[in-house]
DNA sequence: TGACAATATCAGAAAAATTTGATATGTTGT
DNA sequence: ACAACATATCAAATTTTTCTGATATTGTCA
């Protein structure tokens, strides 16, 4: 089942919020893929990188409890890993919080 | 402007969100209301205190917390203080997450 | 296979949040 | 005003998170 409480700090740190409006916000991938000219959905860890002037094991951190929390998921794709958020976590968070908390 | 980063962080921790879920369930207040027979919305302190088994300050601290992120409203009934849940803030949360986070 | 590039994990340092007891402030009724 | 009760704030101790550099793992390509 849905963590809310986990969801809902994994989205409570201003890094982290900032990572996944990115991910909202992107298009394509930066990284050459195999058979495709270019445009895959989601973003790898180099972009994020670059974006947000992190390191490399600090933006691994985050993108850990981002989807340890459900919000976003990982794929392999050749040697880089693309994340891209996950969009079902995200509507049953908003749904769940109010069936909690609004009568 | 709602602060959605401030209050995920108010909701995701443990303690705020069992304090979140039980003034979503709360139909009336256990303190004497002057001009009432006794059914208000919300809940006071000691009737949080006593939910939760948690120490004055403690309570204090983190209706604080909800308080400033918006969630909760406070209001002064003689000599208690209730808070009940600010259900817009609640609905405009839930629909910038979407609007932010979905695409 | 070896060399290299991308990402993950670890341990310690630094920063931030939580908890507590003590004390302060505010509110009601006498 | 005073006494009694309810809540807020403070400072210090504790706990949890975050950040970093070093090292380990994983994957690709020659």
């Amino acid at each position: 089942m849905i963590d809310t409480v986990k969801i809902s700090r994994a989205l409570g740190d201003p890094v982290r919020y900032k990572i996944m409006l990115l991910l909202a916000n992107s298009e394509s991938g930066c990284c050459p893929q195999p058979g495709t000219n270019g445009a895959l959905p989601g973003l790898c860890n180099c972009e994020i990188m670059a974006h947000t002037g992190m390191i490399q094991s600090r933006v691994s951190y985050h993108m850990k409890e981002l989807t340890e929390a459900g919000l976003v998921t990982e794929e392999q794709r050749g040697k880089w890993k693309y994340y891209y958020i996950n969009t079902a976590t995200l509507k049953d968070y908003a749904g769940k919080i109010k069936a909690d908390l609004l009568r």
